[in-house]
DNA sequence: ATCTCTGCAAACCGTTTGCAAGGGA
DNA sequence: TCCCTTGCAAACGGTTTGCAGAGAT
């Protein structure tokens, strides 16, 4: 498997737990750290949840996987490698969709130019309201709306 | 106070406890619900933080207040009302910058355009790296760039 | 008078930590 | 061998909840 060999070339120790615990993310979406461990366990009855954390943590500190909170309050983690991407999500009926990390570009190039930072972004939960709810009713209007 | 009068006429009930939690916020910037908790005990010592979390929640849902996970894992409240901002922390070093709504003008219109959604971000914690971090050092390159 | 909000206290739950044993490199 | 990682179990800490009484409209 490549990305543990990559892994490995970086001076990362691996472990069987660790090797798992990538497996099961990188076939899955979103996952929480609880929904982590139920799919490692099969494979390995005397992991603990200490260990899935700790390992989240290790990914997340590789790049290879980011940690986002996609508006329900709880933490999710999704394999990102190579595949930079985000995520919006309706406020109103919870719907989902997913955004190419283009669509940052602009963004990413004003940032850089006005105020020198390099954006970290390959992973956003967005927020707004889709096209069916908005046309049902207007439930907030920002401030700036209709300068 | 004319916020509060808005409040009223939006039909909110308004006590005491409210007021003082609006009051204590409008004057800070990014506050935790224990900071507020400390604002406001020395005028209504028998406040209870459950009704900082309650209250907290419901100026988040009149549009008052934003909350934001600004990077270092706990939720910081801000009075944004009419001021809608965002901030951009460096992952090395931790210098915050403000961000003006504007910024986001562009990425609204492309997401309205091409998605049909409406962005909702009032209070945007976005995360990257500062000049001077940046020039000490590279440590992390997003996988699109150099494409 | 009505219905919401508050205080209290307990529970909650996802997450973290200290420590000794296990196991990669 | 060395040092990092794991399992265990306990603690943690911010947040939420049920309930009875207080209070706003």
């Amino acid at each position: 498997m490549e990305t543990a060999e990559e892994l490995r070339a970086r001076g990362y120790r691996l472990t069987p737990q660790r090797l798992l615990v990538l497996e099961a993310i990188k076939g899955a979406g979103h996952l929480t750290a609880e929904q982590v461990l139920e799919r490692v366990q099969p494979e390995y009855a005397m992991i603990n949840a200490a260990t899935i954390y700790r390992t989240l943590e290790w990914l997340k500190q590789t790049g290879l996987v980011a940690e986002t909170d996609l508006g329900d309050g709880c933490r999710v983690y999704e394999f990102i490698a190579g595949h930079p991407h985000h995520h919006l999500t309706c406020l109103t009926c919870g719907r989902q969709i997913e955004l190419p990390d283009e669509l940052l570009d602009a963004l990413r190039a004003r940032i850089e130019r006005e105020y020198g930072f390099a954006l970290r972004a390959d992973h956003m939960g967005l927020f707004g309201y889709c096209p069916e709810c908005r046309e049902r009713e207007t439930p907030y209007r920002s401030p700036r709306e209709g300068e």
